[in-house]
DNA sequence: ACCCAGAATGAATGAATATTCATTCTTCAT
DNA sequence: ATGAAGAATGAATATTCATTCATTCTGGGT
């Protein structure tokens, strides 16, 4: 144990030295559940390890285990609040009084939906990651069915309102918001798996043709 | 190895004695892929091992190898098998001459994508299990996208038709053709992941619709 | 100043899995 | 019949990974 002089290179170079850091539970978890988005994203769900992701935070391995009680268990929390995060969104939005005009309310959900940032490309990632196991795990089936319910059941009220408000014949709020739902998610797609065909640009003229064929008052 | 009486108790049961069976590559590697396409949507993309679908296939772990150089192979192989698939089964229907009424094309198109049976269920969900990784793994990509250039391109073609033979205003079959692409997308998602909300039989009305309200003469 | 509850660490463990390859079996040309 | 080419097998190997837990460290309470 003697401090000998050479061989010890105890170079932490310029390495600020990594002191141990104590912080709240929920805390934690937010670090650990953001560090899986971005291991999500970038090498794919199927590509994920634990010592992935908890390097990706800055931590040590058990730590995850011990806030999540196990990988499932961590990848579950994270697409709860994947989920919960763009359908509160959505909804807030939706019901918020902030826009009174009806029509000014569907653009800001199409902004929303179909906005800017890389963040949105990372949670597509990750939304879409979860889909493809989805058919084989009810878990996450349940989880996102849950949250979906809650949006689409305001998204048909919105429709509703509009119908009413623009007096429209022959058009069924219910049907139009299940079809706007299923092209906005299909867009997603469609800008995560071929993004050279398909811009963000060209995808909210898309979508937004969707809203005027529907609601020619009311769009533009 | 003295044929001793009893210790080894040689009941193959009434099982057919197994015989070893060989095949021409490309039945073998059909019958691998086939296998592959069921465990992915009986376990998920990310649980699906060798032994898994050798077993499936009722084979030998090492034929895999054998036919495929790799697991990472395998998959990329099975990708681009329901890939072709489904695109080809699309632009069968888009260019085939069999149907001569535009609109009867378009009401089979409709049905070739949203229709029956169990094969559609497992093709969706090999079909989203890769869309989940794609954003990860720009092989997926290509693979998706060369073939999905294809058939958009004859979507396009179709629908220009019938904007051109039914004299309708204001509407671009290009803008349209990557909505009605997207709707489907959005639907399939729709009933792999929240068959509880969303019946293939609603699927089909929601399409409908968005073709009719873009095609009125043409659509019922 | 000094404890100590419990947060954080990371080496160790054991289970799972892709891949290899020596061996066995089929088929077919002769 | 016979032999050879190569298809198929599956035990063995090496790797990767989730999970555990003995140990170390931190910060607030006294």
């Amino acid at each position: 144990m003697t401090e000998a002089s050479s061989a010890t290179p105890e170079v932490l170079a310029d390495a600020q030295t990594k002191r141990r850091q104590i912080l709240p539970k929920a805390e934690r978890r937010q670090q650990l559940v953001d560090a899986t988005i971005r291991c999500i994203a970038q090498h794919g769900l199927s590509a994920v390890t634990m010592q992935m992701v908890t390097r990706d935070a800055g931590l040590s391995v058990g730590i995850a285990n011990l806030h999540f009680e196990s990988k499932d268990n961590l990848l579950k929390e994270t697409l709860r609040y994947v989920a919960e995060e763009y359908h509160n969104g959505q909804i807030d939005i939706m019901e918020g009084a902030e826009i009174p005009d009806l029509g000014a309310r569907l653009d800001a959900l199409l902004d929303f939906q179909l906005g800017r940032g890389v963040t949105q490309r990372q949670k597509m990632s990750v939304w879409f990651a979860y889909y493809g196991e989805a058919g084989a795990r009810p878990v996450y089936q349940k989880i996102v069915s849950t949250v979906d319910k809650l949006a689409a059941q305001k998204l048909e009220t919105l429709f509703a309102s509009i119908i009413s408000d623009g007096g429209y014949q022959g058009v069924d709020a219910r049907e139009l918001a299940t079809g706007y739902s299923a092209l906005i998610d299909g867009l997603h797609l469609g800008l995560l798996v071929t993004p050279r065909e398909l811009s963000k640009r060209r995808a909210r003229s898309v979508a937004r043709d969707f809203l005027r064929r529907a609601f020619p008052d009311h769009i533009r």
